[in-house]
DNA sequence: TTGTATGCGTTATCAA
DNA sequence: TTGATAACGCATACAA
């Protein structure tokens, strides 16, 4: 007839220090409304008996978590990894918990996580981008779940975000291509599909383009998963096609990085027989020879605000005003003037 | 007097589909107890409110939350990323959620966050590594919540692991250098405190030193965080030393990346005048160049195995064996014979 | 096959 | 300052 040890409850520690299960839920939750001596002997009990409150319990009752959801596309590549660490650390700060889930950059994993933070009594979500289903939106507002968009500015758009136009960082980088004198312009993007930034990045060569005078339609363009591979693959058909591109701008880092490493692989030297540009400007970005030019993201400034924003429209105190993230265009050895001929 | 909308309830419905909660209840968990005309009635209900279930209701009920939790060092670089994604993609298809926290390698993050992950009713828990205070694990046993240790294997160790040998897989690796002709053999290892993978991975070159005859006390080590700047740093340092050392064995990719980088600045030729190493075989050790020879680990099939385990743990099932994931040396150009002389 | 009733561990309201 | 007690939303043993 031994007792099957088991985890202690609110009302072990009440027994054990002789007072009220609302004594010690006082003690725990404001102390400073329990007198000094009743205090010590609760906490001295909660101590002994390694009590732990049950999380479930006190969501339930208190109706309120402390805890924030974040749904990234990815965890394979190290695109969200800093931002969302600064978003971790400031959360912290504040008392709050983080919970992270990747969605494969799948719509349906991520409604389906969404749903699972939601069950869980997130007080907030920070979703990647504007483009999901409406009828999400509409979920989260019946759940009246506030949910942040980040690595996305968009302030017409009826979500709040924390982010950087996608379009303008890349029509500035298009613009210091052109500036160096590429026309043959290749762009290697990220999949469009349910993915504004990776839309808003094209559109944002297009525009340049259009600015300077030449055709957007003609801009060269293939479609691939973010990862080192495919980009190495795009890279490939890109330089075998008549005439070749003069540079090839990348979706983002990763991909300029496999399309690196493949020009290394086909002898072609980057930047005297084509230039390479890439996107984030991740730490990938400057270890690979020649360094990519690529659009500086300051991941952490935008972490950090995006967990005060989130929090203060969970605490019912945000301004509702998204806030721009300034990026800018970093010029490393990777792009150079096109070559003569 | 406008209602506020709210998220519906078992209660709202069972009325609306004119049955008892219990019925619903069954509907959703055990749809074969229902008749199929009750079922259509209650599923329809349920759809047409947009009902998800109260997560924190269901897991005080049925004590059980179908949640594995997950701490891991950082997420800052990719080292955890891939076996972590083939973790969670493994728990979904068996039906549990994975919730990821990171520790930035600090043993007071880690116990909060663990308290936290049990707090919230996780049916087990990955750690990476054995290290850490034995309370931590006491307080697991009273509140019965399973744990797996991965990215190590010790199987005299009472915690059940999934890993590899840290030890075994940088003595082959430190073989091949011996192997290659190098005698001036320095490390640049990850900070051992706390950490037993990075403590094995020395003690792994020095178990190799001591085979060939060598004092493994002679090995030159500098020790500093898992960071790409660092390498760069402690590679200049080392490098800064007389004698020279002809290679230089990083205790992961992401250190050697930051030393092959600064040899780029500093002009010296790799492997030329001196060999670089890494370990653990991430995306990057491919990209760079000269790509480094490292330790291939199949952290996919690690990530995989570790989510079987652990929910035979959970569910009960479990051999209670620990799992050795088998790692290879990558020869790769970062490493060639000393230069002469 | 379905319904009733109880308990899960907290927080919060109201009295004392 | 402290104590009873009613929610909170669901699962489940037991009844019907």
């Amino acid at each position: 007839m031994g007792k099957i040890p088991s985890a202690p409850t609110l009302n072990d520690v009440a027994k054990a220090a002789g007072v009220s299960t609302a004594t010690v839920s006082r003690c725990l939750n404001s102390p400073d409304r329990v007198i000094k001596a009743t205090r010590d002997r609760v906490m001295e009990a909660v101590e002994s008996l390694g009590y732990t409150p049950n999380f479930a319990a006190r969501v339930m009752a208190a109706k309120r978590s402390f805890t924030i959801g974040a749904i990234i596309p990815t965890m394979d590549n190290a695109i969200f990894a800093r931002g969302l660490q600064a978003f971790q650390d400031q959360l912290r700060e504040d008392g709050y918990t983080l919970l992270v889930s990747s969605s494969a950059y799948s719509p349906d994993v991520e409604e389906e996580q969404i749903r699972a933070l939601v069950a869980r009594g997130a007080d907030g979500l920070l979703l990647i981008g504007h483009e999901r289903d409406e009828k999400i939106y509409q979920y989260l507002a019946k759940h009246q779940v506030p949910v942040l968009v980040a690595w996305s500015y968009a302030p017409d758009l009826p979500q709040i975000s924390v982010g950087f136009s996608n379009t303008g960082a890349m029509y500035e980088l298009a613009q210091a291509v052109l500036t160096a004198g590429h026309r043959r312009i290749a762009m290697i993007s990220g999949i469009r599909q349910g993915n504004d930034r990776a839309q808003n990045r094209v559109s944002g060569v297009r525009d340049a383009l259009q600015a300077q005078g030449c055709d957007p339609q003609a801009l060269t363009l293939i479609e691939t998963p973010y990862e080192i591979e495919k980009g190495a693959r795009a890279f490939a058909e890109l330089m075998a096609r008549d005439p070749r591109p003069t540079v090839i701008m990348c979706g983002n880092d990763v991909l300029a990085a496999g399309a690196l490493g493949e020009a290394h692989r086909l002898g072609i030297a980057v930047p005297q027989d084509v230039s390479i540009t890439g996107f984030d400007d991740i730490e990938l970005a400057e270890i690979v020879s020649p360094p990519l030019t690529t659009v500086h993201v300051p991941h952490r400034e935008m972490g950090r605000k995006a967990a005060q924003q989130l929090i203060a429209m969970v605490e019912g105190r945000s301004d509702g005003q998204s806030i721009c993230i300034n990026t800018a265009v970093v010029r490393r050895n990777s792009l150079a003037p096109p070559p003569a001929g």
